[in-house]
DNA sequence: TATTCGAGTTAGCATGGCCTAACCCGTTCG
DNA sequence: CGAACGGGTTAGGCCATGCTAACTCGAATA
């Protein structure tokens, strides 16, 4: 049964989707308790909710209880995902606000801007290919080839490496969003990897300074080859 | 019984306060048939959301019915009033959104902007006194005398009057919204009375054009003598 | 005076979202 | 092999929001 799109969609139910999407993209398994962990709910909660969004056409369930967003969910999720990310580059522009902060806000302010908000959003940033933190932003993200890109927890000593962007969870986790500002952990910067200690951190040279970040961090930070 | 401020407010409560507070800020009586009018909701949602309120302490509702902010309640409904009316600023400012348009927009974002948000907007845009439809923003409004702002229905032929702002329900009518800045019949324009018809239309000289406008627009016009 | 009208309440119901307690079901591990 | 563990569901609640239908009540009006 198709039904009709007339309902605006719950806050909830936008929460729901633009997870879903998140771990999709980390390509993490989309399933019910990591559901209810990254959303802070009780496991008979994302049950209840997972068949709200089955039955309204948004998501579908395998055999194996993996979730999967169906055409229509993604495509909402894309434009929650759009809206979130531009959201946060206009408030770091236009208010100065801290490159760690402004996730938090913007995952209030993405449920109630308008579509016509988002875009002229879009425009008066020059329609920017990532957000703040180096994810991409859907409609605006050139067609990049992704596979290039791998976390640095997997990068070899002597490799030079460009930060691309961090982690969909690093998002979260405030304390860690200001770790990488301090340290300047951000996208665009070029770092070289000096050695790995058998505990796992790394020894990091960015712009003269040596770095040493420890496994946790280094699976959040995505980089590229430089 | 007081209780714990901890929860956050949801949309809704906060709705209804700001609306309560707009009708006081009209002298319109707040009775709950009015309230159900303005929310668009039925008379014993209306009912029983008072009750909600009346139990957490945000309003009181007298023998006669009539509905009364408590301290605390006005104090969150003068935030919500502050943020709504900053916003509006910021999204004209900032993205050449519409005049006629921006109510809207803030309706919805009003809800999800924080305190602290609030503030940054109010330092970026200078601390306006006013929205853009002249409306007061708490904390940031001088201590004007406002009684010496009266409807514009109540002018005299003759008189030569200022605009200081639009009524509160006008906010909510964008066809009316639509028709005052295709007027330009906007805060700080000055503008003569020169004739009052029988039926209570008003002929104006504004910017040596000469308007014409009836009953309903006057009434929701506020002005002082200039 | 009898009726109508405006305003409000009561009763009854639905839906979305949340929760805990309890229980089921494989897989893995001691 | 049996228990522990991870993942999930069922059962049973709760609250906020909304609705309609039906009733009360007082004031105004024909």
């Amino acid at each position: 049964m198709a039904e009709l799109r007339l309902m605006p969609l719950t806050s909830t139910t936008e929460d729901y989707l633009l997870a879903i999407y998140g771990m999709r993209a980390e390509a993490e398994p989309v399933i019910n308790a990591r559901l209810a962990e990254r959303l802070h709910v009780a496991a008979p909660t994302v049950s209840a909710t997972l068949d709200r969004l089955t039955r309204d056409g948004h998501i579908w369930i395998n055999e194996r209880r993996q979730v999967y967003l169906t055409l229509g969910g993604e495509r909402v999720a894309e434009r929650l995902a759009r809206r979130h990310r531009l959201i946060e580059h206009w408030l770091i522009r236009t208010l100065g606000m801290g490159w760690a902060e402004v996730h938090e806000e913007a995952d209030r302010l993405e449920h109630s801007v308008s579509e016509e908000l988002t875009e002229r959003i879009s425009e008066s940033l020059g329609h920017p290919a990532t957000c703040p933190h180096g994810l991409p932003i859907p409609g605006n993200y050139p067609e990049t080839d992704v596979a290039q890109f791998f976390s640095l927890s997997q990068a070899e000593p002597g490799q030079v490496v460009r930060i691309v962007r961090l982690s969909e969870p690093a998002e979260d986790d405030g304390e860690l969003l200001r770790y990488f500002e301090e340290k300047q952990l951000v996208p665009g910067h070029i770092m070289t990897v000096r050695e790995i200690t058998p505990s796992g951190s790394m020894v990091l040279l960015l712009d003269g300074e040596t770095v040493v970040v420890d496994e946790r961090v280094a699976t959040n930070l995505w980089v590229m080859a430089a």
